[in-house]
RNA sequence: GCGCCUGUAGCUCAGGGGAUAGAGCGUGCGCCUCCGGAGCGCAAGGCCGUAGGUUCGAUUCCUACCAGGCGCACCA
C-alpha cells in the first residue's frame, strides 16, 4: 500500500497540526473552489477552534508557520482560517514520476484494511437469457469486483443458480408444452426465446418433464455464461443452489438456527424469529409439508460462504430484492454470525427508452430486450459505462438512440478519445522519453491534469470503500476533460526538448491513468478509433 | 399503512460538512497554416422538493411533510 501523492502533501501539514496541538486532526486536503487560493487547502484550523480555545484565524497562522516541506512552496491564511497551500514544481514532477514508476499499478492497494471478499453478482434462476436490465446488475458487480481487487482485496466473484424451486419446474413444464404445441401452464415463461431453447434441446416432446427442466437449466446455464463473458463480467465460481440442499448444507443451516433458539413451530410450519432480527417479520424456513423454502436456502448459501474464510460477503441485488436486506443480516444473526459480514448493495432499475418510449419489459411475458441485443445495439463498451455510470441507487434511463450514436453525443467517446489522442502523440514522438525534465515547471493547464493523476489513489479507495464504480467514471470523465485542455493549450511534440520530454511523459502517466480508470468499470481504452 | 431508494440547470445526472454548487447533452456565438475537431473557448440557464433542527459553517448530517420509483408470500 502506497499513500497517495495527495497524502505525501498532507503529511507534513499534519505534522505542523499536530505541533500547533491537533494531534491527530487530519489536514483532509480539497481543492479551493477558486484555483487562486491555491493548489489545496485544509480547513483543520476551523475545527481546531473549540477544542483549542482559540481564533480560528490565530490557529491557522500557527500551522502555515510550522509548515515545512519540498514540496510546499507556500502556506497562505484566508477566509475564516483555510490554510490554502502551494505546490512546488518538484511535487508535480513527482507526481509524474510515481505514476510512470508504479505503471498500471498506480492507484492500487489502497484499501486501509485488505479483506477476503466473496461479491455474489447477477445470479438468478436459469430460466431464460439474461435480460438488458440484469445488465446493470453484471456492470456494477463486476465493475465493484475489479475495484476491490485493484484496491488490494482479495476477491472471489461468484453466480449462485437458483436451480431449484417451483420458478424451475415451471420453466420446465413451459419447455415441454411448447415442444408439444400446447399452451405454457399458468404463470409459465412466455417469452419468444421459450420456443427456440425447447426446439435447441432436441429432446423428445414426451419426455419427462424433470428431463426438461434438468436439459433446459443447463442450456440456460450456457448462454448465461456465454453472455457474461462477452459482456466482460467474469466469476471465479458458478454456484448451483441445487447443490446446497443434495449435500445436506440446507438441513444443516436449519439444525443450526434451531440450535441457536431462534426458531419456532407454527401451523405445521417452522419459522425463524426474523422480526426479533430486524426483519420486519417471521419467515416460514420449513413449510408444513415438509419441503425448505428459499430463505432455508439462503440460509446454507450464507454458511457456506462465511464457513469458506471470506471476510465480507458482497450481494449485489436489484431495487425489487431490498426486502433480502432484512431477511438475509436476520440469518445471518440466527446463525450466529456478525451481520456486518454480509454486505447488501441493492442497485435501482434502468429505464431502457428509444426516443423516448420504454422498451423493457417482463421476462414471462416476452418482449423484452435481451442483454446480447443491447450489445448488439450499443456495443459493449457503451452497455457497460452508460450503467455504472450513475450511483447504483439511482434510477436510470438509458437511451438506446444516444448510446448507439457513433458521434461525439455518445459520452464513452470522449474518454477512451483522449487516451486515443495519447496513443497518437506517443506514436508521433521520435524518441522515448524518461521522466519530466529536472527543472521543468507545469503551466496551468498542465498543474490541473497532474493533480488528478495525483488524486486517482483517492477516488480508488474511496469508490472501493463506498461500493461506488460510478465515482471512477466521473474520475475518468474530469481527467479526460483535463487532458483534453491541456493538450489545446500545450503543443508537446516539437517544443523545447525539456519541454517535449516533461510533456510527453505526462501524456504517458495520463494514458496509463486513464487505462486504469476505464479498465475499472470494464471498458476498453482503444489507441485508435 | 409499513419499509428501502430518489427529488440539484431545459434533459440525463455528479457532488459522503467547507470559500462564488458542477459535468455531459441541448441552446447561442466563436476556434482547424501546427501532435487526431469524437476536441477546445465564451454565454445563457439554479429559492440544491418544502419546513424545521444540529454546526463556526449544511446541497451534504437529523426530523417532519410533499412528490416519484420499488417492495411488503408456507413464489424465488
Amino acid at each position: 500500500m502506497s499513500r497517495s501523492a495527495v497524502q505525501e502533501l498532507a503529511g507534513p501539514v499534519e505534522a505542523a497540526i499536530a505541533e500547533v496541538g491537533g494531534d491527530g486532526v487530519q489536514a483532509r486536503l480539497e481543492r479551493p473552489a477558486d484555483p487562486a487560493h491555491g493548489d489545496y487547502a485544509t480547513a483543520a484550523a476551523l475545527q481546531l477552534a473549540k477544542p483549542l480555545r482559540a481564533a480560528p484565524r490565530q490557529i491557522a497562522e500557527w500551522i502555515a508557520e510550522r509548515i515545512d516541506s519540498p514540496f510546499i512552496a507556500s502556506a497562505q491564511v484566508a477566509g475564516p482560517g483555510f490554510v490554502n497551500l502551494r505546490a512546488t514544481p518538484a511535487w508535480y514532477r513527482h507526481v509524474i514520476g510515481r505514476v510512470l514508476a508504479e505503471d498500471r499499478r498506480y492507484g492500487g492497494g489502497a484499501a486501509a484494511r485488505p479483506q477476503k471478499i466473496q461479491i455474489e453478482y447477477v445470479s438468478g434462476n436459469p430460466t431464460g437469457p439474461v435480460t438488458a436490465s440484469t445488465a446493470r446488475n453484471a456492470a456494477y458487480g463486476d465493475s465493484l469486483a475489479r475495484l476491490f481487487e485493484f484496491a488490494g482485496h482479495d476477491v472471489q466473484r461468484e453466480y449462485y443458480f437458483n436451480d431449484a424451486g417451483r420458478q424451475m419446474d415451471l420453466f420446465g413444464a413451459s419447455l415441454r408444452a411448447r415442444a408439444r404445441g400446447e399452451d405454457v401452464p399458468e404463470d409459465g415463461y412466455r417469452g419468444a426465446y421459450i420456443e427456440d431453447v425447447a426446439r435447441g434441446l432436441g429432446l423428445d416432446p414426451d419426455a419427462p418433464a424433470d428431463e426438461w427442466r434438468a436439459r433446459g437449466a443447463a442450456a440456460m446455464v450456457e448462454d448465461i455464461k456465454r453472455t457474461l463473458t462477452r459482456f466482460r463480467a467474469g466469476f471465479d465460481r458458478w454456484f448451483l443452489e441445487r447443490s446446497l440442499y443434495e449435500d445436506g448444507s440446507v438441513a444443516g443451516a436449519i439444525e443450526t438456527v434451531r440450535g441457536t433458539g431462534h426458531t419456532y413451530e407454527k401451523d405445521g410450519a417452522l419459522w425463524l424469529r426474523s422480526s426479533e432480527l430486524g426483519d420486519d417479520k417471521d419467515r416460514v424456513l420449513v413449510r408444513s409439508d415438509g419441503t425448505p423454502t428459499y430463505i432455508a436456502g439462503d440460509l446454507a448459501y450464507i454458511v457456506s460462504k462465511l464457513e469458506r474464510g471470506f471476510d465480507v460477503a458482497v450481494y449485489v441485488l436489484g431495487s425489487d430484492h431490498h426486502g433480502y436486506i432484512g431477511r438475509l443480516k436476520a440469518g445471518a444473526i440466527a446463525l450466529g454470525y456478525d451481520p456486518d459480514r454480509v454486505d447488501i448493495q441493492i442497485y435501482q432499475f434502468v429505464k431502457i427508452v428509444e426516443g423516448g418510449k420504454a422498451v423493457s419489459a417482463s421476462k414471462r411475458r416476452g418482449a423484452v430486450l435481451m442483454l446480447d441485443e443491447l450489445l448488439d445495439v450499443i456495443g459493449i463498451d457503451a452497455a457497460r459505462y452508460a450503467l455504472v455510470q450513475r450511483s447504483h441507487d439511482q434510477v436510470i434511463e438509458l437511451d438506446l438512440e444516444l448510446w448507439a450514436a457513433q458521434n461525439a453525443e455518445n459520452p464513452v467517446y470522449y474518454c477512451q478519445y483522449a487516451h486515443a489522442r495519447i496513443a497518437a502523440i506517443l506514436r508521433n514522438a521520435e524518441r522515448a522519453e524518461d521522466g519530466p525534465a529536472p527543472g521543468w515547471t507545469p503551466e496551468p493547464a498542465e498543474v490541473e491534469l497532474v493533480k488528478h493523476l495525483a488524486e486517482f489513489p483517492e477516488v480508488v479507495a474511496e469508490a472501493a470503500e463506498w461500493r461506488g464504480p460510478h465515482r471512477i467514471v466521473a474520475y475518468a470523465q474530469d481527467t479526460a476533460k483535463s487532458f483534453h485542455q491541456f493538450y489545446k493549450q500545450c503543443r508537446v511534440l516539437g517544443e523545447a526538448p525539456d519541454v517535449e520530454r516533461s510533456r510527453l511523459a505526462l501524456c504517458r502517466a495520463t494514458g496509463l491513468v486513464m487505462a486504469t480508470a476505464l479498465g475499472l468499470v470494464g471498458v476498453e481504452a482503444p489507441d485508435r478509433m
